[in-house]
DNA sequence: TCCTTTTACGCCACACGTAATCATC
DNA sequence: GATGATTACGTGTGGCGTAAAAGGA
C-alpha cells in the first residue's frame, strides 16, 4: 500500500472525470500507466476501488472511502506547500493562473498536466 | 517538491531523532540515501530544513513547520489505510506490535525497518 | 462496432547501497 | 582521531509510453 501523492492525485482525477481514459489525461499519465496504477493499488490494497463499466468506471464503497481521505491528504498536503513557500528563498517561482470555475473545471486539468511535469520547478496556484 | 510518503517519514525519523545517521536507519535506508532525500527536499523546495552541527541536526523554523504538517499527513493515510483495511478481502494481513512506551520509541524503529521492507505484504499496526 | 480497459514490451531514469572524502569538534 | 554528513559511482528496478489485444453494451 504505497499510494503517493501521484497515486492519489490520480484517483481522485479518475473519480472526477469517471474514467481512466480522461482521469489519466488530467493526471498527465497515459492510459497505459494510469490503469497500472490503479490495479497496483487495488492489488496491494487487497480491495476492489472501481466497477469498470461500459462508459468508464465508478467507485466502490472502498473507492469513495478512499476518495473522502485522498481529497484530506491532499488538502493538507497543499496547506503545507503553501506555508513552506513562505520560507522559500527564491528558488521556486509560483504562478498564478486566473480563470473561471467551468474553465477551470472543464479545460484546466488537461491543459496544464502536461506543463506542469515539464517544469517542476514552478508550482501552479490555480485561484 | 515531491515529498512522497517516504519523505516525511524519513523526515520524521531525523526529526526524532536529532541525526540524519539515526533518522535513516530508523527509515530503513542507508545514510546517503537519507542525506540525497533530504537535500532534494530543501532544494526543490527552495528551502533550508536542517542546521547541520558537530551532533547531528537541527530543525529549522521551516523545518518545524514541516514537521508538524508531516504529523498530521501521517495520521491521516494511517487513518486511510485503517479504513481501507476494512473493506480488504484477506490478501493483506496486519500484525499487530505490543511494546511499552519506551521500547516503541527506543527499540521498535531500527528493529523493524528492514523487515518491513522486506515483508510489504504486511501492514505493522504499533499499538 | 465503438469506446474503454488491459496486456505486452522495451526503455530510461531514479533511488538505492558501498565506498571514499570532507568537515567539525 | 572520532563522529557525522556529503560526494562519487555503479547497479537494478520500477514506472513510463507506444503499440497491440481484449472486453462490454
Amino acid at each position: 500500500m504505497r499510494f503517493d501523492p501521484t497515486d492519489l492525485r490520480l484517483f481522485l482525477a479518475v473519480a472526477d472525470a469517471g474514467s481512466i481514459t480522461h482521469g489519466a489525461a488530467d493526471a498527465g499519465l497515459s492510459l497505459p500507466a494510469a490503469s497500472e496504477r490503479l490495479g497496483d493499488m487495488e492489488l496491494s490494497g487487497g480491495v476492489r476501488l472501481l466497477d469498470r463499466g461500459r462508459r468508464g468506471v465508478a467507485l466502490t464503497e472502498a473507492g469513495e472511502a478512499l476518495a473522502h481521505h485522498a481529497r484530506l491528504i491532499s488538502r493538507q498536503m497543499a496547506m503545507m506547500r503553501g506555508e513552506l513557500g513562505e520560507y522559500a528563498t527564491g528558488l521556486r517561482s509560483t504562478l498564478r493562473v486566473l480563470a473561471n470555475t467551468a474553465a477551470m473545471a472543464e479545460l484546466m486539468p488537461q491543459r496544464l498536466a502536461g506543463w506542469m511535469g515539464a517544469n517542476p520547478r514552478v508550482d501552479l496556484d490555480l485561484k
